[in-house]
DNA sequence: ACCCAGGCGGGCG
DNA sequence: CGCCCGCATGGG
């Protein structure tokens, strides 16, 4: 059993963070529950709130206790102290609207090379249908395995099937013209093997091995950066974000993106990434802008 | 039948 | 440079 202050399962599971695992999520009263699958196996969490501490208990089909519980914790970033967080993004009274609604909503962390996947995918794209093509390139190219109780399922298809992959079958998952993106991101993966451990370079040099990739430009490359290698300094700017912090903070003036990453980087210094989920989620709920 | 979606790359002035 | 356009495809 772990016990945390301010976690919010389902919020963290649904503010459109690109969850790559497959999961199913379930509220019944305060229990929340939800259930995924990893390359080990799979993960069976509950959640209880009790005030303002939460109680979470893992179990995982090929994990121990312990092990299913670092899991989780990892994935969603339960080490982090959101109070202290919170203390540094809350600078105005819209952000501190932003928190009180969206309390617990935390960052998940994903692995890289899906996320970098799912992320070249989004572009001029929507949730829904970014979830559809991921889960057409499961089961085109991932690879085939069985849990504990038989039931078969699909990885996340990994750069190898990717790059010998040809551009008509990565298209027939629905890709559109990312087909030769993703082709070619999975041979940039096999070919530099570095962007795999790019958590140990600083955001800015991490950012600029990213943004040689064809495909991957500034937007994207936050993304990844943010929830795929945990450099919470980044602020994906897309048109909802940009369209709120020019509402909220510039009175509806248009500004360059530019601006607007020199306006984070200097308001919330070290928890752009939060500001940002937060200011994106809490605005696309209410319509911000 | 439209119109839009968590951008990006290329081409033009 | 800064701006503007086309881009595949499924859902509203």
């Amino acid at each position: 059993m772990i016990d945390v202050k301010d976690f919010d399962l389902g919020l963290s599971f649904e503010s459109g963070q690109p969850l790559t695992f497959h999961a199913d999520y379930s509220r019944k009263g305060h229990v929340e529950s939800l259930t995924y699958s990893t390359i080990s196996g799979e993960i069976r969490i509950r959640s209880m709130a009790r005030g303002r501490s939460t109680r979470v208990y893992a179990i995982g089909k090929g994990y121990s206790c312990a092990a299913a519980e670092e899991e989780v914790v990892r994935r969603f970033g339960l080490d982090e102290d959101l109070g202290r967080i919170y203390a540094r993004m809350n600078t105005d009274p819209f952000m501190e609207r932003a928190i009180a609604e969206m309390a617990g909503m935390r960052l998940t962390r994903n692995d890289p090379w899906e996320t970098t996947l799912c992320f070249i995918i989004s572009q001029f794209n929507n949730i829904k249908r970014i979830r559809l093509i991921v889960g057409n390139m499961k089961g085109a190219f991932g690879e085939k395995v069985a849990l504990d109780d038989g039931r078969p399922i699909r990885l996340f298809p990994r750069p190898e099937a990717l790059a010998r992959a040809g551009l008509g079958k990565i298209r027939a998952c629905g890709t559109g013209f990312r087909d030769r993106y993703i082709q070619n991101a999975a041979r940039e993966w096999i070919a530099r093997p570095w962007l795999a451990e790019l958590s140990k370079l600083p955001y800015d040099e991490a950012k600029e091995a990213l943004l040689e990739l064809d495909g991957i430009g500034d937007k994207v490359a936050d993304c990844i950066l943010l929830f795929g290698y945990g450099k919470r300094e980044a602020f994906p700017i897309d048109t909802w974000i940009k369209r709120i912090v020019e509402h909220v903070y510039f009175n509806g003036r248009r500004k360059r993106v530019e601006q607007i990453h020199r306006f984070a980087d200097r308001r919330w210094p070290g928890v752009q990434g939060y500001a940002q989920q937060y200011l994106f989620w809490f605005g696309r709920q209410s319509k911000v802008g």
